[in-house]
DNA sequence: TCTGGGGTCCTAGGACCC
DNA sequence: TCTGGGGTCCTAGGACCC
């Protein structure tokens, strides 16, 4: 038995947290550089503000609605992440942690002597007691209906909060009240697909002959046909898997042409890159670079180059090297560029790197340095230790005017409750 | 004019080996 | 008309997730 636990409008609960006045209101937070709607309160998503919506399409009803604006703060939501996946690990010995606000518990094994529901709403409780953010939890025997069940204790008011998928009438009537849509595994592409054939919802779906649904939507779509009819398919990773690739990539706040400007970009992008590398112990045998000119496609400038290591390496300052030679190989003069990226790939355990007879650096001095970088700037704050080139004019930096404090991860943004005085 | 960022897996087809 | 059998590796494209 599975549960799942997904904080509801989980960025938006993160600035109601210490803002209060918030509570209520319309509230949207944005992408980066305040391009898109990537979360919203209730009261958005009732004025109709689409998931994705470009911010520009929306400034009169922002205005008229007086909807409260927020840039992304993502330190700030991966920090309450990480309490709420904290309180979580109370509740079973096996969880994964499956995105910044969701969970899957096992529950196979743990006491519930009041049930699993009881069980499912006590957890729901300690989180809003010890962090403050409400959260739905969804109990059914597979992952995918565990979804489903989540996915109605969010949408259906009767249930509070909590669903328990328990018997297999309730399943089937989830099924049959679930769109096709809503199938996690069924995405943009499929689900029109489907609709056109008559399935249009997740009961359809699971009635559909086994070997037609492996035929036509592959291995994937079998175990999402499986695991709807209550077979386990998709088990719990507790330990999150080693990355294969790792991009760090922004949109710039404005378009830059200099090749110093974009190159100081990337050298930030290669370093946040570079210490997600160390973070999970491995190093990289390639670096690819990528630049996208302003405007649309057709006529907009892309360019990407990748780079191969000699050695695999985990170091800023080597990746750095050919993160450089592959700019050089894509930028063009009198260009206007309005994003860039640096993608880590050919990714190993440090451990396993396969060395060369011919390698000049010295390796065990990288990594000590990069070692004390890492430790500085975990304890003083992020790149405080950084190399030359990621500092200068900035102005790559994208457009956040509506950022809100961190109040949990810095000193400064600190709340202060003042005493008032009569 | 203005539209995010970060991932994974699967398949088909081409190129190659014996 | 008939034309072996078995394999690997790589890439592009398509699909999905948050």
């Amino acid at each position: 038995m599975y549960a799942l636990v997904d904080c509801n409008n989980f960025f938006v609960s993160c600035e109601r947290l210490f803002n209060p006045s918030l509570n209520d209101r319309p509230v949207v937070v944005f992408s980066g550089n305040d391009g898109c709607v990537i979360a919203r309160s209730n009261e958005a998503k009732a004025l109709g503000i689409g998931m994705g919506q470009p911010a520009f399409e929306l400034r009169e009803l922002f205005e008229r609605e007086k909807v409260a604006l927020f840039s992304s703060n993502h330190i700030l939501y991966g920090d309450i992440s990480r309490r709420v996946m904290s309180v979580l690990s109370q509740f079973s010995p096996e969880v994964e942690v499956y995105s910044i606000d969701e969970a899957f518990l096992v529950l196979d094994g743990i006491t519930m002597p009041y049930g699993a529901e009881v069980y499912a709403r006590t957890i729901a409780e300690t989180v809003m007691r010890c962090v403050g953010i409400p959260v739905s939890v969804g109990i059914a025997p597979t992952k995918t209906l565990a979804k489903i069940a989540s996915h109605r204790a969010k949408k259906i008011a009767r249930y509070g909060g909590v669903c328990h998928l328990a018997t297999p009438d309730q399943q089937a009537i989830a099924l049959m009240e679930c769109p096709i849509g809503d199938v996690w595994g069924i995405g943009r592409r499929l689900a029109p697909k489907l609709l056109e054939q008559g399935v249009s919802t997740a009961w359809d779906f699971s009635r559909l002959p086994r070997e037609r649904v492996r035929r036509l939507y592959t291995v994937e779509g079998e175990r999402t046909w499986r695991e709807l009819n209550g077979e386990v398919c998709y088990s719990v990773d507790e330990l999150p898997a080693s990355r294969l690739s790792v991009t760090v990539s922004r949109t710039f706040g404005q378009a830059v042409t200099t090749f110093d400007d974009v190159y100081e970009a990337v050298a930030n992008f290669t370093s946040t890159a570079a210490q997600r590398l160390r973070r999970q112990g491995s190093a990289a045998g390639a670096v690819m670079v990528f630049v996208k000119g302003r405007g649309c496609s057709p006529g907009c400038y892309m360019g990407a180059l990748q780079c191969t290591l000699p050695v695999a390496s985990d170091s800023t300052i080597e990746l750095l090297q050919y993160a450089r030679k592959a700019l050089v190989g894509v930028y063009r003069r009198g260009e206007a560029y309005k994003k860039a990226g640096v993608i880590l790939q050919h990714i190993v355990p440090r451990e396993h790197v396969q060395l060369s007879l011919f390698d000049t650096v010295d390796r065990e001095k990288h990594h000590r340095l990069m070692q004390v970088m890492d430790s500085v700037n975990k304890q003083v704050g992020s790149k405080v230790l950084r190399l030359g080139a990621e500092s200068g004019r900035q102005v790559w930096q994208a457009q956040r005017s509506h950022l809100s404090p961190c109040y949990t991860t810095s000193f400064s943004d600190i709340l202060v409750v003042k005493a008032h005085e009569k």
